[in-house]
DNA sequence: CCCTGATTCGC
DNA sequence: GCGAATCAGG
């Protein structure tokens, strides 16, 4: 099943893995499809109009550079749960839709992803199992592992 | 250095 | 429409 191109599925799944917060490189991998992280990018500009984000640089000036040959070794990515749900085989538009927004604070170790408030909240347990295992999940200060709040915590433990 | 998304531009 | 090259930030 390895259909090169974007099929209707393939957009769909991207799309919805995007707007949960998947990165691009995981949504390649998980498509598991000829598409890198790049074409991920580039679609979900099309779809989704990425491109409507107030942009910094201008890039002044994008000065051809040498660019040889197109051809690239597509490696082979292996294809992992993304929120704990295998996700091996059938229409994965039965299983994604559920998703509409992100999931309430505090992330669990599953949905925690690497913009999300680090900071553990199981500093009372002594084994905590992986279902136990809370982050604060709030966005990151840009930089950062951690959300403000938990920055000076963590800051003021000498934990950081 | 690694990663991330963002942008450009040739195909 | 698509995606590699490239860029810029972290």
């Amino acid at each position: 099943m390895t259909v090169k191109g974007w099929t209707e599925e393939r957009k769909q799944t991207a799309k919805t893995m995007w707007l949960s917060g998947q990165t691009a490189a995981a949504i390649a991998a998980e498509l598991d499809c000829g598409v890198s992280r790049n074409a991920v990018i580039g679609m979900m500009q099309r779809l989704l109009g990425t491109g409507a984000k107030p942009r910094k640089q201008p890039k002044p000036a994008p000065v051809k550079k040498v660019r040889p040959s197109r051809t690239s070794p597509r490696s082979t990515k292996v294809a992992a749960g993304w929120d704990g749900t295998t996700v091996i085989n059938g229409p994965v538009a039965e299983v994604v839709p559920p998703l509409v927004e992100q999931p309430p604070e505090p992330r669990t170790f599953w949905n925690l992803r690497l913009r999300d408030c680090h900071r553990p909240l199981w500093h009372h347990l002594e084994r905590p199992s992986v279902d136990a295992m809370l982050f604060c999940g709030k966005p990151v200060v840009p930089g950062s592992s951690w959300c403000p709040a938990c920055a000076v915590i963590v800051y003021q433990q000498g934990t950081a």
